[in-house]
DNA sequence: TGACTAAAGTGTCCCGCATACACTATCTTG
DNA sequence: CAAGATAGTGTATGCGGGACACTTTAGTCA
């Protein structure tokens, strides 16, 4: 296919799988998307939407259309996790697996039918997984770890609210990532502070208590943020 | 090769490499190991060490393999950085890479003669590079971004060092990994508040000067440590 | 229309950690 | 024993994080 003077026969050549670690937050609870598989191994048994890396095609790009077959949306926060190359990891023999993890607001996304070997997805919890797959619940613990250690020196939970939010669903994001409360006056005062909020002149009336109100993320102090060592995902 | 009853049919396979960016303090000066290419592409360039992935052989094998092909010594911290899987990195065709970095101490170093591809090994400088082959510069900035990131939350630093070193080693390691100076009294109170290290009742007479007090790294306050978000690589 | 409900929004104190900063101690060598 | 060279030590200050409780505001309903 290339015609460069030089080629790589005789050496070995392995299947590459992606496997996307997809968050949302619904309804309070962090929740991941999982398919269940339609055909061995593991046939019937929920695992991480991915397949396999196609000839000419780059792994990221692999994992941005697995990404779009679930999700109806575009620009979604997509970063590699970790590649595990265990040699016992698929019971079919040699798979590469390159882990992804993506976070999506949930009422920007629409499911879609997934088509091929997987019939079925669904949103589960993250603290009540059913049986994973392979090795499918290692990559998600995995990727739980780091999208909690990201909280801390990045923006990314912004990527799982609204353009529009209220500080109270700020910290709410927060709080089912990290798994614990925060005190609201010490989490208002850090975010404020940061300067990368821009508070609206609107108003979310969401019953019938006071209204909140909104705000947006803003870039234009990115790089303010970098020099306290905060790196912005964009 | 594989009895499953599913088979891997059908689906692209692709030619997997290791790269190891391989660490060490000489001289006071953080330099890598890179090897010149015996073979095309870029014959002749220096590139980092590394190879293809065998038939069965677990991608982290792959990287030790590598490793152990360039240093005598066993037990080297090495960690995956990162997944590089765009399709135009290898004019060869498409060639994924799992690039690693590790650590070692120069003392307990000793290069060996590279066999088959690679003819020559040198070690140099991270600041004074030369041209390096495919997208091996960028696997070698990230790789020092991501060691100079776990400086601060990890003590992989100690991985630079031999068994037993003065304050002012371990001082001078943070140093030329970060780049900068640190202020002795500052650095000298905080690494003895983490507790992890034990102060021997020996003394390094480097000279003329005053002796200085070696210490060895403890794991005995691992706990203590994780307890202050500081993750111990072992 | 006023009382109740429910969430929004706000300020202070304290502690620990990071930083800035300069002199004394100890050993070797000539 | 003087000079040279590195080891080793303490204090003051500012900032950020964490603990902690009450007031404000709109809606609802009697």
């Amino acid at each position: 296919m290339s015609p460069a003077a030089v080629s790589l026969n005789g050496f070995a050549r392995h299947a590459v799988a992606v496997d996307v670690v997809l968050f949302t937050i619904q309804d309070d609870v962090l929740k991941v998307l999982l398919v269940r598989r339609q055909r061995a191994p593991f046939r019937g048994a929920w695992a991480l939407p991915g397949g396999f890396v196609g000839p000419e095609e780059s792994v990221d790009a692999a994992a941005l259309r697995e990404l779009q077959e679930e999700t109806s949306i575009g620009n979604v926060y997509l970063e590699q996790l970790y590649t595990f190359g265990d040699t016992e990891r698929d019971p079919r023999g040699r798979v590469l697996s390159v882990a992804y993890y993506a976070l999506v607001n949930w009422q920007r996304m629409q499911l879609r039918a997934r088509r091929e070997v997987v019939s079925d997805a669904e949103w589960f919890p993250v603290r009540r997984l059913p049986g994973l797959a392979f090795d499918h619940r290692k990559i998600v613990d995995y990727a739980l770890e780091r999208l909690r250690n990201k909280l801390n020196y990045t923006t990314i939970a912004f990527q799982l609210l609204q353009e529009e939010f209220t500080l109270t669903e700020l910290q709410g994001a927060y709080e089912v990532i990290l798994g614990q409360r925060l005190d609201k006056r010490n989490f208002r005062r850090k975010m404020l502070q940061l300067g990368i909020l821009r508070a609206m002149n609107r108003f979310k009336a969401s019953g019938r208590q006071r209204p909140a109100r909104l705000y947006t993320f803003t870039e234009t102090k990115v790089v303010k943020l970098q020099e306290k060592g905060i790196i912005v995902p964009f």
